[in-house]
RNA sequence: GGGCGAAUAGCUCAGUUGGUCAGAGCGCCUGCCUUACACGCAGGAUGUCGGGGGUUCGAGUCCCUCUUCGCCCA
């Protein structure tokens, strides 16, 4: 297919069909954007003011706007969150296309070590019944980037069928060769900073994985669990004179852990045991002495403020045993069984060697319940943590990692997001990034995985540490100093030490001189959910500083969570799940789009019922074939011929109607600029009131919505169907009005809806083939300037909706004429004797002008502006049904006035409140007086006395 | 245990800096196959803005408190 052909072979009647078929047109429009290049982004056309560069001249030029798509894990397949997610990132890419921006959106994907590994271990052991290490590192590492190569990126492929407008030509890949440079150079410049650090401490470990995890990925989960007291008997012979105790109680969670028991501790101000400190209790079962030691870590608050003290198996425990000098048994292996491990001759029974952690934790309860040292057991609600890949209960464990020194690099990421330089939407998450700035933890980067980067750590065989350990950009073949051999490090790096690079490293650095990084970092906007927060964007802010010495972006859209009807976030595991593809087959991609941006206030979630697609997406359905009918009538009425452009009409022949909607186009452009706000912040930085504006995604789709479907089509159509239909000047104005505000309103929707809008914009009369609505201008207003014309057609309209409403109260036929006397002032009457015909039409509605209202029973509505509509409906009209309704109506009007008439006689109010709000209420006050007097009156003459 | 946040129409939610903001969509009720659209058109109903107190000329909108529910961190 060429680009010039027209879209859809003009059928022999010259229509569309009544249906939008979502499935015929959207693949082959993606593919016409994608041979057009529509989502490429050039950066010779950036104007990118950067010191020495002077911005070429006479050339196209633009300020670019830049998103990095969060990447997927490469095995991912597309579900309603990242529906959602690449929705977002869409719409504002797509609108900041037409802004003019030079748009660049980088998708990619991201190797995601423990799921990807998990998988390929799975498929390895299903399918031949092997182990990882059965096959072996290296084989393993190949045989994984052979699945990658073959079934991975399947997502990218996905969102086109959603429209995603990325920059394919730049897709990446966190273990791309590219990227992995960078992650090396990450590493080597912090370790030179002295930022990265081999530790020696309790991580946690899962024991299913076989790694260690970040604090981020053990994530804590609320259980049921007990909390067992135990007595751990004082050594006798030690006992101060006086000493009644003949033993400690304990408590714990983990009484298997007492194995590996080097002290208990109290706290050093707790009095009960002051004269203990020092003094030894035997632990149970093994029965050795174990020191009783004073430190604040014990909280005398807790259960008897006596706490065991296992420092290779709880966090806190080895920081205690730091303090203390105590010796730091391992009685639990990698796999989570009990074993003596390290420093721990003796200490594991036989009975219990090889036993897992749980099975081992009953077993010496029992144990304990024989030797008469188990006390009581309680119900306990405690967080414990789970591993966020697989959900195995993570072991606290005594290892050697790598880490990353955050503080320094926190700093200017708090600073960043303080100072406005970047600011976070909703805004509530700005105080939960500050705690966690502001409390940040070193982050223990080492993996003990084979799928990822290698940490570029060698270690020589004849050095002496520190001299041992060789950190290089390139893999060392010997050792530096000595020219030994050096083996490399075994560990690989967490995936998200290459992933908070991806702002930097998807534009090229470590390159400096790259022209993407160059001309688009720093990013505009990150779209994310809340749940990586500090996963990935904390991060990503802190490595944009560390690296580039800017922020990597100036905002933080985090928005909302695909939910079920019962609240339940959508998930693989609980079923319950919604098949982006599925809607789109069934309804169209902008189906789902429009379901989901108009549904999604800001951060807020998206409720959705994966039993009932129909219901869920019913209203992007709708939308999508309202707007492909709008087109339709515009085609059928206006045909092919070219229109006069807007700008040749002579604004002093516009009708009331072509005013009226001209004018509503202006409001709808303006409310929507507002709606999804300034694209990025003047200087690099957020004015205070600018923290919060912008973004509504939902206000602007609404906003657009309204214009497009209850001014446009509801109103604007109607009224100029008849001047369609006769040929001559005003058919020309009427086609050359229409068709301009429709090809607005397109360009207002296109962002959201991308596919029908530019479906039925390439249609439009004068359309030059080869031109995109994906890249086509987005509207302006016009100035602001007040048309008499536009409330002429506002009092049309209420005079009209005010027929229809007595119609419909009275059950007047609706193809029944009916006639209504009007009194006026000579200026509305003259537009209403103007627009007789339209009022027929719309009201089917004769009006006859009279000087005061005539006798007799009739239904009658006053107009705001004072206009009087009386209506006769011999036969219908219930007079006394009429005067209560009458009554009521004056009733609440009055009380609204004596409310509003007690504030302007407030001196409070006057000297305090501004002068245009006082001002606005005294116009207000005068018109509901008038109104008021013309209500009375009228009930005066239908039902004789107020 | 600490911190943050939310409670607005039957449902899902808007409501930026206090001054018609009490709103939208869906749902519901009534009447319409009006030659673009029944995936539609016209009309309609519904809320003590969680409870209580306070500040203010004026409060869903600010403060305190209670209740309920989320999230994050220990």
């Amino acid at each position: 297919m060429s680009i010039s052909e027209p879209l859809e072979p003009a059928s022999s009647s010259g229509t569309l069909s009544a249906q939008y078929d979502p499935a015929s047109t959207e693949p082959a429009i993606y593919a016409r954007w994608l041979q057009a290049g529509c989502f490429t982004a050039d950066a010779s056309r950036v104007r990118r003011t950067r010191a020495g560069e002077a911005p070429a001249a006479g050339r196209d030029e633009r300020d670019p706007y830049t998103l990095v798509m969060p990447p997927p894990n490469v095995t991912a397949i597309l579900h309603v969150g990242h529906g959602l997610n690449n929705t977002v990132q869409d719409v504002l890419v797509r609108w900041a296309r037409m802004k003019g921006r030079e748009a660049l959106w980088v998708p990619g994907t991201d190797h995601a070590g423990i799921a990807t590994q998990n998988i390929v271990e799975r498929k390895i052991r299903e399918e031949e019944g092997l182990t990882r290490q059965d096959v072996g590192r290296e084989q393993f590492v190949e045989r994984t980037a052979a699945f990658v190569a073959q079934t991975g990126g399947v997502i990218l492929e996905q969102l086109r069928a959603i429209g995603c407008s990325a920059d394919w030509s730049r897709t990446a890949y966190t273990f791309s060769p590219e990227l992995s440079t960078a992650v090396r150079e990450a590493f080597v410049r912090l370790y030179e900073r002295g930022l990265i650090y081999r530790g020696h401490r309790v991580i946690h470990w899962c024991p299913r994985c076989l790694t260690s995890l970040s604090d981020e990925e053990a994530e804590p989960t609320e259980t049921t669990g007990a909390l067992y007291h135990l007595s751990y008997p004082l050594v006798e012979s030690e006992l101060p004179a006086g000493e009644s105790r003949r033993a400690l109680s304990v408590a714990t969670t983990r009484p298997e852990t007492m194995l590996g028991d080097v002290a208990v501790a109290v706290n050093p101000n707790d009095e009960r045991y002051q004269g203990l400190i020092g003094k030894h209790v035997l632990l149970p079962i093994l029965d050795i002495p174990i020191p009783i030691v004073a430190d604040d870590y014990a909280d005398p608050e807790f259960g008897t403020g006596v706490v065991k003290i296992t420092p290779a198996h709880d966090a806190n425990d080895f920081e205690v045993g730091r303090r203390h000098g105590l010796a730091m048994p391992v009685v639990i292996d990698e796999f989570g069984a009990m074993r003596e491990v390290t420093d721990a001759g003796g200490r594991v029974p036989r009975e219990l060697e090889g036993l897992d952690r749980f099975d081992a934790r009953d077993r010496i309860v029992e144990m304990l319940q024989a030797r008469g040292r188990l006390e009581r057991k309680e119900v306990h609600q405690h967080n414990v943590r789970h591993c966020y890949r697989c959900d195995t209960v993570v072991e606290p464990r005594l290892s050697d990692q790598w880490f990353v020194r955050m503080a320094p690099l926190a700093a200017p990421a708090l600073e960043g997001v303080r100072s406005g330089r970047i600011r976070l939407l909703p805004e509530k998450w700005v105080g939960v990034y500050e705690h966690w700035m502001s409390n940040i933890r070193d982050w223990n980067i080492s993996r003990q995985l084979w799928w990822g980067h290698r940490v570029p750590v060698w270690y020589c065989r004849d050095c002496d540490p520190p001299n041992n350990v060789i950190v290089a950009r390139e893999d060392p073949t010997s050792c530096p100093h000595c020219g030994s051999p050096v083996t490399q490090d075994e560990d690989v790096l967490d995936t998200w030490f290459s992933s908070w690079l991806w702002p930097i490293s998807t534009l090229g650095w470590p390159n400096e001189q790259s022209i993407d990084l160059r001309t688009f970092y720093p990013t505009d906007v990150l779209v994310t959910a809340p749940e990586i927060l500090f996963f990935w964007v904390a991060r990503m802010i802190m490595s944009g500083y560390a690296f580039m010495g800017d922020a990597p972006f100036h905002s933080v859209y985090l928005h909302g969570t695909a939910r079920d009807t019962q609240g339940r976030k959508m998930s693989k595991s609980l079923g319950n799940g919604i098949d982006p593809l599925d809607v789109v087959q069934l309804y169209g991609a902008d189906a789902l789009r429009w379901t989901l941006v108009s549904g999604m206030g800001l951060g807020a979630d998206v409720v959705l019922d994966p039993a009932d697609l129909e219901k869920s997406f019913a209203t992007g359905r709708n939308f999508a074939t309202k707007l492909w009918n709008i087109g339709r009538f515009l085609l059928n009425n206006v045909g092919s011929d070219p229109v006069r452009p807007i700008g040749d009409v002579d604004p002093t022949s516009l009708g009331r109607a072509d005013a009226w909607i001209l004018d509503r186009l202006d409001v709808a452009i303006r409310e929507c600029d507002r709606a999804i706000g300034p694209l990025a912040p003047v200087d690099n930085a957020w004015r205070e009131d600018e923290l919060t504006s912008g973004l509504r995604l939902n206000e602007y789709a609404e906003t657009a919505r309204r214009f497009v479907w209850n001014e446009l089509a509801d109103w604007y159509l109607e009224a100029i169907k008849t001047r369609l239909l006769t040929p001559g000047d005003d058919q020309e104005l009427a086609r050359s009005v229409l068709v301009h505000v429709f090809d607005q309103a397109l360009r207002l929707l296109h962002p959201i809806v991308p596919f029908v809008t530019e479906a039925l914009w390439q249609r439009l009369p004068g359309h030059v083939d080869g031109m995109f609505l994906a890249t086509a201008a987005w509207p302006v207003a016009r100035a602001e300037s007040a048309s008499a014309l536009v409330g002429q057609f506002e009092l049309l309209r209420e005079i009209i909706e005010a027929m229809r409403r007595t119609r419909s109260e009275y059950g007047v036929a609706p193809t029944r004429m009916v006639e209504a006397f009007v009194v006026s002032s000579p200026v509305n009457r003259q537009v209403l004797d103007d627009e007789s015909a339209l009022v027929g039409r719309l009201a089917k509605t004769t009006l006859a002008f009279v000087e005061r209202a005539p006798e007799g029973a009739a239904a009658s509505v006053i107009i705001p502006g004072g206009t009087e509509l009386i209506v006769p409906l011999e036969g219908l009209v219930d007079v006394a049904k009429e005067c209560a309704r009458l009554r009521t109506e004056l009733a609440g009007l009055e009380k609204q006035l004596t409310a509003l008439e007690a504030r302007l006689g407030n001196p409070g109010f006057l000297e305090r409140a501004p002068s245009n709000v006082v001002e606005s209420e005294r116009v207000k006050a005068q018109e509901w007086r008038s109104r008021r007097d013309l209500l009375r009156a009228r009930i005066e003459g239908l039902c004789g006395a107020v």
